[in-house]
DNA sequence: ACAGAAAATGAATGGTTATTCATTCAGTTG
DNA sequence: CAACTGAATGAATAACCATTCATTTTCTGT
């Protein structure tokens, strides 16, 4: 109830702006999964973070500013891990795509508080374009790499039937099913039997590189 | 924006009760697509409706029992379609399956207000046990129909190798992932092609009884 | 140690919104 | 048609909440 959010809580005033900001975001996270997009008050930000009612208008101007920044945060949090995968020289094709499902079903990204973020949001970009825009820019861009490894794959490979772009699409909208998955349903699904479930979908179409799991 | 939501709006006292909340849950699932879940007031669901402020509290009592009668209202409607198709005695497990993913991407289905609703509720399921409560009876119910069909499936062909509870989840978290896809790219897949892409996956599973489409 | 700058506070403000309920209105019954 | 019933209305109320800003506290440079 009056958990302090930051390691470095007990000395408030030292903290650089942008680590209180990070602090004020940190705290927007723990309220949204706590209380829901719409039951979330500055009050329940700023008491989550320890300081007082005003500061987030001081860091943020706006609750609108600090919701965006917030789903800013996530999202950079998750495409900056896969664009360090993408870029890493030391991986082949096949090893990128092992280390992108990793990261997809990791503690870091699979966290529930970050997931209820991601769903709270996704639920409201029909209304509010500004998040939908924040996401848009990434989304094509993963896919174009995520689609290039899938091709490099298949050439490698036996996979004359393979259609790059649609496992791209297909093992995308997996992903998010599973991710929806591991928030509404914590009582079944583990992260790693999500990955699971995962890797059987690449399995069935890169069955030389990938194979299924021992099953459940 | 002064749009009035029923064909009978015109003679709005000869309702009854039943069509009245009807009518009021019609016009919170526009409103929430419109506005969001945080952005809907009792003011913007009346107006929608047609009708005075106070009449939400006469039908419903409060907001939250309107919002989680709407939520209920979407999940039976969802629920009643395919249950109506597992107890179709005219049909065989294939076909049980091609109208359930027919049922999944039909226009009914995959309207985007309805989705808006859908995803606004999952994202609250976490600081909303209630929310969680309508959903979870039925999500157990219709997994273990689907598992059933697929076991069926199994026994008629050479699929030794397949694991319906597996393939359950998988497709299941697939056509999650498929509608969120939906809302909030519009502009990218259709309903007929994330269809495809539910059926490229069983084609993977079932590959005597199903076979993928030309792809696009 | 001191002055000035910067950060943080939280009481006060003003706008918004769910809910109430006295009143109006439409349909029904005798 | 008059009296009655229950649905519908919307002005008034009370609670809630984002934002402001005068004041206090902490930090920094000299």
């Amino acid at each position: 109830m009056e958990a302090i959010n930051t390691e470095l809580a007990t000395a408030p005033r030292a903290l650089s702006k942008q680590a209180r900001r990070k602090q004020l975001i940190q705290a927007t996270i723990k309220c949204i999964a706590d209380k829901g997009l719409s039951g979330t008050t500055m009050a329940d930000v700023t008491q989550q973070a320890g300081l007082s009612l005003g500061i987030v208008n001081l860091h943020f101007q706006s609750k609108e500013k600090l919701l965006i920044e917030t789903m800013r945060y996530i999202s950079e949090e998750y495409t900056s891990g896969l664009t360090e995968i993408f870029n890493d020289k030391s991986l082949n094709a096949e090893q990128k795509i092992l280390a992108h499902i990793h990261f997809d079903f990791s503690r870091k990204i699979t966290d529930r508080n970050k997931l209820a973020v991601w769903f709270a949001f996704w639920g409201e970009t029909k209304s509010r374009p500004t998040y939908l825009s924040i996401c848009a820019s990434y989304i094509s861009e993963i896919a174009s790499n995520l689609t290039e490894l899938f091709e490099l794959l298949k050439q490698q490979g036996d996979y004359e039937q393979v259609d790059p772009e649609l496992v791209c699409t297909c093992y995308t909208a997996l992903s998010d099913g599973l991710w929806l998955d591991l928030l509404v349903t914590p009582k079944g699904l583990k992260p790693s039997q999500a990955q699971d479930v995962a890797m059987h979908y690449l399995s069935t179409q890169f069955s030389n590189h990938f194979k299924p799991q021992a099953g459940q």
